[in-house]
DNA sequence: GCAAAGATTTAGATCGTTACAAAAGCCGCA
DNA sequence: TGCGGCTTTTGTAACGATCTAAATCTTTGC
């Protein structure tokens, strides 16, 4: 007698097979949709499946088959804007390529990095997605995930050298040239003492920015003093804190190369505090284009660096991988668009 | 003869198992750190384990065990903030708990998550987690994911009359008392013409929202003008067009709750364009506290929500669901704390 | 009417792990 | 020596799918 509850153990192909008289490997045919399968025989079976309400087990399959439908994306910081896209952008191109993403965080801790990674192999994922914590160790990364599953680097490099064996693909933003942008535009507005604002010296991606905030004042000949360059944590806050720095010494500067987006709109709530208004008597750039750039007041010049694009792109590099394993590892860079908003006015005395 | 190059194929329990001379249930019986294998027997088949790289393969185990170290996390719009702070909470906690999240982002439209749901739910989550897109219904959910899988709703409620056979524990906001704290609050400042801003009629949220509203209005004895309610996107952009129809008939309202802060900041820069200073000439309260609440000038007073907590409490309560999965359902409303910044002020006649 | 060719179907092994029950080893003691 | 009572170890059958090769069943050609 059966259970009253619609709670009963769940239907597989034995069940299926067994209810419509023929073997499990006829229905398994069906499921995949194979040409071999008499139509009526077919007919017969599609129509059990849907009424015992049968789902497909991938898993055991995936077994059987020795495939992976998964792939493992593994942030730094999930809960910040730039990577929520990012991770819908991956989400998006691996749906709808009918792989599931399994997803960690690791809130830019290298200790939790090597436990998430250490958890979502044993998933047994086609291949990884990381944006790894600051400071993370290619070496210790690859003795966590092996040298099987392929791996796609995102946003920042791996510290130590990485194997040669270990071809792992790259997907990294143009901080250096787009910091050059935002440098050069300013310096195409009039501005001859501009400053690096903000981010931490350790962070990879704030060295390659100032980098190139260096570049583009050396070409204009222009020079840089010590103290136009102030370090701050990424936050708003810490940045309008420090904004102060700016104009211990004369002369002050007239505009800023700010990290990031957060830096630069925590400068411009400084710079008001103080009595100046920035797009006006100080010019401000930013870097990411959050929802935020365009709204604030003023609007804020920056770098678009189209995250869920980037989201997009980073799937599909792995998929590919998937399928040719050997093909030679990809080293994408992408450029970050200047948009310029009003923040980055000329300068007064001009 | 062995292959020269580090890629393999992945090692197994057989693998230790011959190369060490147990069987492989022994091997088996280190893995899971039991007590019966002898020291020695275990320091070997560990020393051998870390040698060749031995990593579990958990869908192996759990195809044998009938269980499921995996948690399906589906959410109408992963790239809000809001949502993406709740994923991080949710991942934090199934990561503590040894479970792996599976993301699935549907993007506010109905068929996407038909899709993601049928996706998931053939990789045998432990449970669902799902945050349904506008106008998703009880019943097709129910048809695609079974009664099986454990479910939570968060945030919203489906459309629909859901059989009570499956047991579904909800987890919302107290968006209706949230609106009333914020009315409230404006009344107690003095203000009596007080408009709802912002939000689509057809969204359960924002009509919750509402009724908090009129419910204090109400309890005020105040009255409310039909003009007093504004729909609009619930974004910035569209909030900030839709300013003046607060204002095509006299009185005009002095202050306005808004459905959340995205249309709260958007009306802030509308008045701004109108030459009114919001917090000075007119009171405006958001809804989520969004980290740019505190930022903005005037800062927004606004309710919070805890997304992140909302997270860990989700992945808490599926978690002792299955474990129990008889117990009775759970319904959480979590509360929405008033945070009162400047954006508030008393009216100016006042 | 019968064999060869083609169309369908299927038994059985297998993927990497765990559960179960039974088998070894080992020890002391009668 | 033999036997109960430990501690360890292990063969074997699962889990739910797929693959392979072989077995059926139909046609078709002559």
């Amino acid at each position: 007698m059966e259970s009253i509850t619609p709670i009963r153990r769940k239907v597989t192909l034995t069940d299926i097979a067994a209810s419509t008289g023929v073997s499990r490997a006829t229905v398994s045919l069906v499921l995949r949709g194979s040409p071999l399968v008499n139509k009526l025989t077919r007919a017969k079976v599609e129509a059990e499946l849907r009424r015992q309400g049968y789902v497909y087990n991938r898993a055991a399959a995936n077994l059987r088959r020795r495939t992976s439908s998964s792939i493992a994306l593994v942030l730094n910081e999930l809960a910040n804007p730039f990577f929520a896209e990012f991770a819908a952008g991956v989400d998006e191109t691996l749906g709808a390529a009918g792989f599931v993403t399994l997803l960690g965080s690791t809130g830019e801790s290298i200790e939790r990095e090597q436990a998430v990674l250490a958890s979502l192999i044993e998933h047994g994922p086609g291949g990884i997605i990381l944006s790894p914590a600051e400071g993370s160790d290619a070496q210790q990364v690859l003795a966590t995930v092996g040298a099987q599953t392929p791996l796609l680097l995102f946003n920042r490099e791996l510290g130590g050298s990485l194997p040669e064996f270990a071809h792992w693909d790259r997907l990294m933003l143009d901080n250096q040239r787009g910091a050059r942008l935002a440098t050069e535009h300013l310096i195409a507005q009039g501005h001859k003492r501009i400053a690096f604002f903000g981010g931490h010296r350790d962070s990879s991606s704030c060295r390659q920015r100032h980098a190139g905030y260096v570049e583009a004042m050396t070409a204009a000949g222009l020079t840089m003093a010590s103290q136009w360059r102030v370090e701050t944590a990424p936050t708003r806050l810490d940045a309008a804190h420090r904004c102060g720095e700016l104009f211990t010494h004369e002369p002050a500067p007239t505009a800023a190369v700010c990290y990031n987006d957060a830096v630069a709109l925590g400068l411009m709530l400084g710079l008001n505090q103080r009595g100046l208004q920035p797009g006006r008597d100080f010019a401000v750039t930013g870097f990411d284009d959050v929802a935020e750039a365009a709204f604030s007041t003023p609007a804020l010049t920056t770098l678009a660096t189209g995250p869920r694009e980037r989201g997009r792109q980073a799937a599909r590099t792995i998929l590919v991988r998937l399928r040719e394993p050997e093909a030679d590892t990809s080293f994408i860079v992408a450029p970050a668009q200047l948009v310029v908003r009003e923040s980055s006015a000329p300068p007064r005395s001009s």
